[in-house]
DNA sequence: ATAATTAAAGATATTTTTATCCTTAATTGT
DNA sequence: ACAATTAAGGATAAAAATATCTTTAATTAT
């Protein structure tokens, strides 16, 4: 659904909540390889979250530092996320990729999608970054056996 | 949500069906004129959407050739025109990114899309593209005047 | 047979996204 | 002050998506 900087986005911010939930700042190298994701992409990505207009991230330069997430934006809902990467188009647009595309200047899909909107956003919207990281699910690839014989 | 090529597809098949539902072929420029794609990159999707695996879309060519929708194929799903793209995983695959999130092994986000997903899926597979060719609605991006004054 | 019209197929170009590398700046400990 | 560690920023590379152009094949009418 949405690019793979916005995936490696939602997915460091709730590895790095986690960490930042027992107080543990992570450099760049466990935050990758937590996730799964290429190290120096998932560097720029932070750069994204981190920026001041944004600041969902912080950092740290030197020993001792790296990124954490403060309390106050782990309350924040995962949908800033979306925003600081720039996507949230990838929801909120027309289904064919008309502008405009309204009440007044519908697409043929604008109903039928108008609803399926509404629970999309609010799967991001509703959830805070928090409650996210609060659950223990996993947030790196997995590789699951074949399990046909050939 | 869609690439572009995904929008054009779904765009320039239902431009198709309504001519077909008249009984008029259209030819390419017609085709991009009508859902204001350029010109060459619909051709290329439309012969992804006639290829003979998956016949969407039929053509002749030659003077009084062009493109049409038959009967049965208009009365399938818009889903197809998805699937022809190869599109399908945009729906279906896990919302950060990660391989074999199912039931069994799930990311954060798995259970609350869940049930966005079926929605998501249900618009696309409930409605044929007669159905939806049927609307008059717009497949043509439009201008709409910036009523702010400066 | 020839000319005109149309789609198909192949080649190329451009732009965007994804990924990596290198240098600089900040911070810490010795 | 100096060495080590960390992020920030800038430059480059590779891959994918988008877009265009050219040639070929099919069909039709004259």
């Amino acid at each position: 659904m949405f690019s793979k900087s916005t995936e490696y986005a939602l997915r460091a911010t709730i590895f790095i909540a986690r960490q930042s939930s027992i107080h543990k700042k992570v450099n760049i190298r466990e935050i990758a390889e937590g996730i799964g994701a290429p190290k120096y992409f998932t560097a720029k990505i932070l750069q994204q979250l981190s920026n001041k207009n944004v600041q969902i991230v912080s950092s740290i330069s030197g020993p001792a530092g790296g990124f954490f997430i403060k309390e106050e934006a782990s309350k924040r809902p995962i949908y800033n996320v979306i925003e600081a990467m720039q996507e949230t188009h990838i929801i909120e647009d027309c289904v064919l990729g008309l502008p405009n595309c309204n009440e007044k200047t519908p697409c043929s899909m604008y109903k039928p999608y108008k609803d399926v909107k509404k629970g999309l956003l609010s799967i991001f919207k509703d959830k805070s970054i928090q409650e996210i990281a609060n659950s223990k699910d996993r947030l790196i690839p997995i590789k699951i056996p074949n399990s046909k014989k050939p």
